[in-house]
DNA sequence: TTGTATGTATTACAAATGTAATACTTAGGA
DNA sequence: TCCTAAGTATTACATTTGTAATACATACAA
């Protein structure tokens, strides 16, 4: 019902930081982002009140910060983006796209054993 | 070296067609993704002309038609995709997509041997 | 030879995105 | 009490994308 706003690839960043750690003041965003883009603390900003607006992360006032957190889920977003991906390309593109998230990733063993028994179950019902 | 342009949401449909049958004739293309998209023929054109000005297609002219042509190959596109969701989403969002990829798809039981062969495979040399 | 139908090329315009700068507000120090 | 630093909110502006409309070129029919 309430439909999903998309999160843009900057936004993605902010994300990461709230589902690491939340709440979070715009701050300690910056700070956490800036580990990993070169961005100014005001782009930063601009994209927690984007993400607010969206309604995809909130806040609550404490004194004169905000405090934040997310509202959409790691799980939602990445559901979003992965049915996002499958209406891209279609079902061709599901082998090389595995294959290419195998190569890229060093997955560990756990990883793999988890994901072979996904693959497993799934024949199973077959 | 020559560097990839990131092709959008809607010109992946076109791309697809291509990647699909080519050289095709912009009309060709019109009709293919009007099987999947109501999309106005002029809108089709303009997604055309901008993939070739960002080199992902090519055309040859044959009287006064064009015959398009994909440049970049369906397994370039969707390593992007890969890469840039890598990027986007991180490590830890690996095995929800890949479940979620497995979930949405109905993969048949080649293609679930395939997979698990390149799970074997990674797995073998670590 | 000339008009027209059919292709391609150019232009249009709003929304989203990347990337900030500037303006406004207010809690707390002087 | 009043100024200011530190937050938040608003505004800015270029690109990209979605979605077309309009303009231009030319092969062929008349």
């Amino acid at each position: 019902m309430t439909n999903k706003p998309k999160i843009s690839e900057a936004e993605w960043q902010v994300m990461k930081v709230l589902w690491r750690k939340s709440p979070a003041t715009a701050n300690e965003v910056v700070e956490q982002v800036s580990d990993k883009k070169d961005w100014n603390p005001k782009t930063v900003k601009t994209l927690i009140n984007r993400l607010a607006s969206k309604g995809a992360i909130s806040f609550e006032k404490e004194g004169r910060q905000y405090k934040y957190f997310p509202v959409l889920s790691e799980d939602d977003c990445v559901q979003a983006e992965t049915s996002s991906f499958l209406q891209r390309a279609g079902a061709t593109a599901v082998k090389p796209m595995l294959a290419a998230f195998i190569e890229a990733q060093q997955l560990s063993d756990d990883d793999i054993a988890e994901l072979k028994e996904i693959l497993e179950r799934k024949g199973g019902n077959q």
